[in-house]
DNA sequence: ACGGGCATGTAAGCGGTTACATGATTCG
DNA sequence: CGAATCATGTAACCGCTTACATGCCCGT
């Protein structure tokens, strides 16, 4: 099963022509949070696609730019992607990955470790209500791309919120223990 | 900043001697949902990590088993992971890469999607739950590295509780907009 | 003029998947 | 005895990262 990256640059081209430094940029600013993308990966894909003619290539742009555009093969193919059923649900994370192996922290580092989560996490979560909010108020205007990105945003701030209050969850479990209130 | 299967596997030593087959096995079970790995990938990673004798290999178990076991050094590559604090926090997930392109599906594809994935969000909500409850009942034993595992079952419940709430959030706002209860 | 961001790429190498291959052991 | 599972590996290939490289254009 190929990696989404093609189906992301489609589903970006979906919304106009841009070049390939836009459409990394783009993949920086949200898509990224998700799934990270380098910016060799996104010129090599590009090429490809344009080969599959998935895309067409203008390389007549200012400064050098060549402006990529969806063809109706790929408007397709995107559809295909989106409507496919067998989706690879796994939640890669290195931060819960290690939870697996407090046990073999000291008890001083671990409670460090996880006021840093916590703090993390508690940044993430205000960070996205306020994008949210921000959506809401129409500062990214308000095209049907701007309502998905909202969407994604919200499941941004509630996964992060859950994090948050697991991490403190986590700390008050490690309080009672040390403190023998369990006894 | 190499990857954590080696430090997986070196957690997973720390438990006790194992051969590359339980290691896999090991990693399906439980580190799988937060970080899939392959078989060939558990045994290469092996002969390496045996090469730089952070483990030693005694090829004499029965059945053709190859028994693994953790060194000194091992043990503190393993300390030295656990308490550096650059770690990855990205989240990645192909399911929330897809709803930043849900503006490109026909409502009755997404209604579809999303009735799909908040099934698949509550069932594991509840699986995880089910074996948090399991590990308090000590059924999977009560070693310090059961406790830890309780941490992160805790965590995916309380991710996917998070995550099947927002897809309901979706889809009775989608309702909102389609019955025109907003206007 | 020059520093910084714009814009595109190449190349080496690692991480990881998939398919293939082999033998040993247990169970029915 | 045969099927399933245990157990270990090899090889080809793809995805992706990192480092390197180049030229253009804008603002000061």
């Amino acid at each position: 099963m190929r990696s989404v990256l093609r189906y992301g640059l489609l589903g970006l081209l979906s919304e106009g022509p841009a070049s390939g430094y836009d459409l990394a940029q783009r993949f920086k600013t949200s898509l990224n949070a998700v799934w990270p993308v380098s910016h060799p990966q996104v010129y090599t894909e590009l090429v490809k696609m344009a080969s599959e003619s998935l895309v067409t290539v203008d390389p007549s742009g200012t400064r050098g730019r060549k402006v990529y555009a969806i063809t109706a093969s790929g408007k397709t193919e995107v559809q295909r992607w989106l409507t496919s059923s067998d989706i690879d649900r796994t939640l890669r994370s290195e931060s819960l990955f290690r939870v697996f192996f407090f046990w073999l922290m000291k008890n001083e580092d671990l409670h460090q470790h996880l006021e840093q989560e916590k703090q993390y996490f508690t940044t993430q979560a205000t960070r996205y209500q306020a994008i949210g909010k921000a959506k809401e108020n129409g500062e990214y205007g308000m095209g049907p791309s701007v309502a998905s990105a909202r969407l994604a945003v919200e499941a941004g701030a509630r996964l992060y919120g859950a994090l948050a209050e697991w991490a403190q969850w986590v700390i008050d479990n490690e309080d009672s223990k040390e403190t023998g209130q369990g006894r």
